[in-house]
DNA sequence: GCTTATACTTACTTATGAGTAAGGAAGGAA
DNA sequence: TTCCTTCCTTACTCATAAGTAAGTATAAGC
């Protein structure tokens, strides 16, 4: 029925629950019983919540890693970069993710211990590092317009994004395409 | 020590525990303790968390249409208005309320009641077309520039403020700053 | 002086969730 | 064959949270 390891279905039940409905808005049997196993070999493998969280961060980080290693790599054109990230986002909530990691953890943000609150930090610091190079990039190479620092620029753009993603979900998916559509126009890209 | 009648102190410390943990991540005991009364007199002015919600919300309508009332009713510059929106923000941060009550419940949309959710899309509505009334103001009045429907716009700010509320959490105050710089920029408004 | 409404408290019930302790099955190693 | 390890299950404990039922104090009305 389900692939992967019990320890990666437990992993990507717990992440779609907690993209879905926050860290309090879960229990172990919510994990397990999908899953057809009991709660406490939620707890085998991740004894308390806080180490299930911790996985969950890791995982949405290298997610975000290898969907944008590629662009890493070489240096060329910012643009496909840019539609990438768009991309990847509409992907994650037609995949029943529908709010993102760094916008589920702010709500709990009362909850976390230091560990957590790092590793979210990384997390965010992490892309905004990327997004800036992608945006200096398509400056230098014409592809983008814009006034003030990329990077301002790149944590205004996240910014946007994660709010979308939140108010689409009391709206529609069609939110998100004009979001983007808006981004670009900001970004002087004409269609 | 507290003001107010104990209706309303109870409405004022939901209001806050709501803005800052979400509906999961408090309780009834977490009101009723601060106030020095029991949890059961809580029931007795909202039966049920959903009644208490309900209320939230209303408050929430209410208090950003007291803070933009005065900017709908004549038609003068934008500008302010739109710093008026900022500040609005800021004091919100300031006073307790880290993140916006669209982006906590947007957690929690799976438990809502249809109730709940036609009065949130209501208050996204409403604060929609009150940003793109300003925005299109401005433009006529030459205070703003930017490309495409000022609606588009209007959901894209707004994401942005939300999106970045919930950033600022887990860096400083100063995103905030930084995000609303880039919103000014990207509206061709000179500092 | 008695009644009634308001605004609570006391004292619970019921449910649910995190976490644990002990045990069992199944396979590999000695 | 026995032992050990891995991967679970069974069966709980303990805490907390939502909600309720019944009682009490206070003031106003008649």
């Amino acid at each position: 029925m389900l692939q992967g390891t019990t320890r990666d279905q437990i992993i990507n039940q717990a992440f779609q629950l907690m993209l879905q409905r926050g860290l309090n808005g879960f229990s172990y049997r919510d994990i397990s019983e999908p899953l057809g196993i009991k709660n406490a070999a939620v707890h085998y493998y991740f004894p308390n919540k806080i180490d299930l969280l911790c996985t969950l961060i890791a995982e949405n980080h290298q997610l975000l890693k290898e969907s944008t290693s590629e662009f890493m790599a070489y240096g060329g054109p910012a643009r496909p970069q840019l539609e990438g990230l768009f991309e990847y986002t509409l992907h994650q909530c037609a995949t029943g993710r529908p709010i993102c990691m760094a916008g589920a953890l702010a709500i709990d943000y009362n909850d976390l211990d230091e560990k957590i609150k790092d590793a979210n930090k990384r997390f965010i610091k992490d892309s905004v590092n990327w997004i800036t190079k992608v945006l200096e990039t398509g400056r230098v190479q014409d592809e983008f317009s814009f006034e003030g620092p990329a990077k301002q620029k790149a944590v205004s753009i996240l910014a946007t994004i994660q709010g979308a993603r939140q108010m689409a979900r009391f709206n529609n998916m069609e939110i998100l395409e004009s979001v983007f559509g808006q981004i670009r126009t900001d970004l002087g890209i004409r269609v």
